[in-house]
DNA sequence: TCGTTAACATACGAGACGTATGTAAGATAT
DNA sequence: ATATCTTACATACGTCTCGTATGTTAACGA
């Protein structure tokens, strides 16, 4: 890889994390390109060069975060394909889900900001993991026998909200409670 | 009721109104509120003085919105209070979810915008009914016994999701393939 | 009737985003 | 090795938008 490439991919790499910082800590609509190309070291020209603009900085972002959450879970996901595995897997997920970054980025930002397309790159990171997981129940005969991707996506929103439910509280008491909660939803699906 | 308040509230109400539509159909980011007021007939004055700013106004639509599932959902609920009758409530929610107002304005601008604001006036609207409607089915037997407020947020987040699965595709092939994957999962948590 | 105040209009200023244009350094071809 | 070309970014500019501060009119109370 050539000079060029190499810096092009240093200065993109910082933009990117320093998007990922202000965009949790202020929100999208609060940050402004200005300060963020600052913070970075670069002008806005770079910001448009390597990104286009507001919108596909963020998405780059989005594409961070969603390929480490998608890492983790097949990560997870592979070790045990039991139900009890599948549980972990959830629970795994709900742990990230915790993270106030992926809050603010995935959940709050995510849906206005991109609208469409965020629900075409969740698709690989975190459902594809989750129908993957349940279709393997199912083969082994532990599951339900429905659509494994409207389950997936089906535990996929239940996991969201319940995320921003517990974060929503200060002391960690719904953590418990929504964690058994889910646990019995999950069980309920064993066939 | 003066004059005075009845002029208020119809110029609040067309606000509203327009509002309503604009953001719907722009989002509220693209929403210029220059051009939303030119459309109700009034000044950016009238809107700073009624709603105290964008923001305001958004909450205001929020609010209407989230009262007509509410009402809705109250409604259906009462008909029925056996299992059955409690995944016709779920069905009708994700019918009403469906709709492209709710998804724009509930699910996608929401969160950015209104942020916790918003889990808290869905508390009201949609949360608890769905919560009552569980509480009911777990004191004659009919529900298992986890925390009845954990599982209306895993129902209710699971239904969202599968709104915006479904809508997202133009053929309505996945209203079914969700529909029963729902069925299967309420169904799992009967006792 | 007259002062008061609510409801709204108008005017102004501060950012923020996107684009068009300029520029310097690395790549390429001869 | 040199000249050309192209990439990666910087700079400057214009437009739009929101919020506020101030003005104005009409309803309300005394």
């Amino acid at each position: 890889m050539g000079l060029r490439k190499r810096k092009k991919a240093a200065t993109s790499a910082r933009l990117v994390a320093v998007a990922r910082q202000s965009f949790v800590e202020q929100g999208y609509a609060q940050t402004s390109m200005d300060e963020l190309c600052a913070e970075a070291g670069v002008t806005r020209g770079a910001l448009y060069h390597n990104f286009g603009g507001k919108e596909g900085l963020f998405e780059a972002v989005v594409r961070q975060i969603d390929a480490e959450i998608g890492n983790r879970l097949l990560e997870v996901a592979g070790k045990d394909t039991s139900l009890a595995g599948f549980v972990s897997t959830c629970v795994a997920y709900l742990n990230m889900a915790l993270d106030r970054e992926v809050q603010q980025i995935m959940f709050k930002d995510g849906p206005a900001v991109l609208g469409q397309r965020l629900r075409e790159i969740d698709q690989e990171g975190s459902i594809e993991p989750l129908r993957q997981a349940i279709e393997d129940l199912q083969g082994s005969g532990e599951f339900v026998a429905a659509d494994s991707t409207a389950l997936a996506i089906l535990i996929n929103g239940a996991l969201i909200d319940a995320a921003l439910w517990i974060a929503a509280d200060d002391d960690s008491e719904r953590i418990g409670r929504a964690s058994e909660a889910l646990t019995v939803l999950i069980e309920g699906l064993a066939a």
